[in-house]
Formats: structure tokens, sequence, C-alpha cells
DNA sequence: TTGAAAAAATGACAACTATCAAGTTTTAAT
DNA sequence: ATTAAAACTTGATAGTTGTCATTTTTTCAA
């Protein structure tokens, strides 16, 4: 369970706020922040935006986890990010003024701020730092699936489930893993059955152990270098 | 051969420019900017920037096309983006502070001019159609790359290649499009091989057309079919 | 123009991976 | 605690695609 759930986070007090893109605000940007933004319980599996749609905001992740998709031609989902505690989403599309591209939604239960459009925007012409930070960002993000692609395009399943490991370690850590098997495969990029059978290679090589849902990484060198550079 | 090559090209009379980034200008900028820039004429094959350099500033494409790339594991080469007159490249990593993460090079001879980091960031800071510009084609790529992430997660090779058809086909439009089997290969994320082959079926079943290196499109509504949506 | 090198094309083959079908385990609600 | 539904697992199989070897064509420089 979600501790103080049900309670309103304020972001002069958000530890996640901090070390976010909105941690460079100063004390009167955020009690104007404050002023604007609302702030929701979301339960598991539940959407923040779908694909198709405007954006009217931005989400900030108070608390939990969410899945970045993209549906292909058969309604199978690609996850092409999973963000956490500190991050925001969905601020790309308001930029290009298209609808969204992608879709999210919530891996766990999760507490999520949003700030609507016309603040956010304000706010970026103001304050020279959140959007220089917003530009790194999308930048960063820009190279990252560079990456992504050719690792999709070079990589095989089992070369990029060992990559994929090493991401969803930093994402869930000091927890393990918690991703059911089918958002598994879809962040991977390989069917259902063809991940379960190469997690059961991970395991009985010793590289991984699994405990119903949650999958604990034992060796990560050798994840490493399965993984390539 | 490419017409004037030997010329210098000034901003002012730059048609690649008026539908760029860069279109937005005022006089004052312009001349402030022809001042600034060098320009530059390029053979092909030849290297705009490097993986793992830092960059010194963007690239603005006045003629020719380039293929921006990265490397896997063994050395493959995957093309993100094919650019051509018009476009800008290079700026992306300018902004994260990071080594580049991919590479650029020419796929033909170009003139290319050169604007340093400094002028340009500037140039940004005072104009804000300028920054609001880059900002919205950050997302735009950002969005590609989504779909592409996902294309080469869930299409077959056969479908790719349609889809990387009808994108090539803008690139050089109205030429027929000119690349090397291996740069197609390396774009569809593909070995070259298998591209030669199914760029046989297309031939035989009506919807390409090849001569020697130049390709050009019968059918581009079976392709769109075969490239799903 | 000619010859060597690079690029393109073809064939044979193996391996990876997706799909389909059938079971088993886990989850969550009553 | 019980049970239906969802998630997970396994097996069998076929198709796609990559690799390696070889031949043909094209390019480009002497």
């Amino acid at each position: 369970m979600l501790d103080k759930s049900h309670k309103y986070v304020t972001c002069s007090t958000c530890m996640s706020r901090s070390s976010s893109l909105l941690g460079g605000l100063c004390s009167d940007e955020v009690s104007n922040l404050e002023d604007h933004k609302s702030c929701n319980y979301y339960k598991k599996n539940q959407s923040l935006f779908l694909e198709g749609s405007f954006p009217r905001g931005v989400f900030c992740i108070n608390q939990g986890k969410i899945k970045v998709f993209k549906r292909g031609d058969e309604g199978k989902e690609q996850i092409i990010h999973i963000a956490k505690e500190g991050e925001m989403v969905g601020f790309r599309a308001m930029f290009s003024g298209d609808p969204y591209n992608v879709a999210a939604e919530t891996l766990e239960e999760s507490n999520i701020c949003f700030i609507a459009k016309d603040d956010f925007l304000n706010m970026m012409d103001t304050n020279i730092t959140l959007r220089n930070g917003i530009i790194k960002e999308l930048s960063k993000e820009l190279s990252d699936r560079a990456s992504f692609i050719t690792n999709m395009a070079q990589k095989s399943v089992r070369e990029r489930l060992a990559f994929s490991l090493i991401l969803l370690k930093t994402v869930y850590q000091p927890e393990p893993i918690n991703l059911s098997r089918e958002d598994m495969a879809n962040f991977v990029g390989t069917a259902t059955e063809t991940l379960i059978r190469l997690l059961k290679d991970f395991k009985e090589e010793g590289i991984i152990e699994v405990h119903t849902r949650k999958l604990t990484i034992l060796n990560l060198d050798r994840l490493i270098s399965i993984a390539g550079k």
C-alpha cells in the first residue's frame, strides 16, 4: 500500500521535486506552483493520457511508476520508457502542438501531480533554469532513443533482455524489479513466451532470482557482458 | 556535380534557410549570423562529426544529404535519420553537455554551413521564435523515434522496408532515391542481403523500378498498405 | 579504355524467434 | 476459504532473417 496515498502533496516539501526538473525553482515559484497544480491518487493500471489525445498539461510523479508506450499495428504495446518518482511525463507533445504519439499508464498505485499547460509554459518563459533543464532533458532522451533504436535493430532478444534488466534495476532499486511478463516483453520488444524462456535461462545460469513477480539480479557483471556495450 | 559548390553561401539569400528553423530571424540577426558562420564544401562520405566527440556548434545543410547514425557493438551502422537541405544537424548534444551519441556523414557532395556553439546559444537566448522552434523540433523528433522503436520491434523487415521507402521518397523527391544497398539496409535495420532480396520482390511485384542505384516508386499506395499504419 | 576494387546479387543453410495450443500457477474478489 | 479469471509456463512447429560463400555487376582511377 502506498504511504499517505490520500494526502495532498505539497511542492515545498516534495522530496521527488528537489531532484527533478523543478528542483531549481525559487520559493516564490514553488508557492505559485502549489497554487496552480492539482494532485491525484492513481490506482494500478490507470491511464494518464491516451495516444491521439491532446495534452492539457504535464504530470509530475511524486510516487509510483509509469509506463510510456506506443501501440503497433496489431495493438501490441511497445514500452518506450518507464518513469519513476521525480520524473515528469507528457510534456513533449505540449511543445509540438501535436496530439500525443504515446500513451502513459501507471504500473503501480501512484501519487501524481498535474500542472496545466499554460501555467507550465509561463514558468518556462520566466525561468531560464527550468527552460534549459527541459531542453537538456529532451536532448538526453533523444540520445537514449538513438541507442534504443540501434539495440532493437542489432541485438538479439537475449542481449536486449540483459540490457533491459540493467535499466530496470536502476528504475526499481532498491526494490526488486516488479513487472508483469507481458510488460517486460513489451519493453524488450519480444513475445511474452520468448521472454519467459530467456528469463528461465538466466535463472538456470544463476544470473537472476525470481519469486513470483519479484526479480532480483544476482550477477550484474554477467548481465553487462551479455548486453554488450 | 553540385552547383556553385565552390561558392560561399550567404544566409540572406539561402533558400534552404527560409524554410528552416532559422527562417524566423530578423534582418539584423541574419547579418549577425552571416558574420559568424562559416561555409564548407563536403565531398561524398565525409564526416561532419564522430560519435564520442564533443560538439562545437551546429551544421546547417544548404545543399546535400547527411546520414545520422550510430554504430552497434560489431561496428554496424544504424541510420537514425537522413537530413536534407534546410535541416540542421548536431545541435542535440550541444544542449546536453554530453559527447555526440551519434555520428554524421555526407551521403553526397554537400554545402554545409557551421555556426559555433556560443553564437548559436546566444541567438537562442535572444530569439524566442528560434528557441521555441528548437524545442518543438526536439519534441517532434522524440515522437518520431518512439514510432521508429515501435516499428523496429513489431514490424517485419518487409514492412519496415516499405515504410522506409516512403520516408526516403520524401527525402529525395523529386529525384529518385539514391542510396547504397548497405546504407539502405542500415536504415531499415537488416542485413544487406536481406534488403536486396526484398527489393527484388518489390521489383517483381511492380512496386518499384531500379536503375543501378536509382530507385523509383511506381506504386506508392501498395507500399503504404504493406507498411501498415 | 582497362583492370582492380567495391558494390550488388544469388544460393544454401542454420538459428533465432513468433505463433498456436495446452497446461499450471497466481491473483483477487466473493 | 473458494473459485473464476488472469497471468504465467511449457511444448511443438514453422517462418523469417542472418550468415557465409560465391558470382556478377558497377565504379573509379590509372
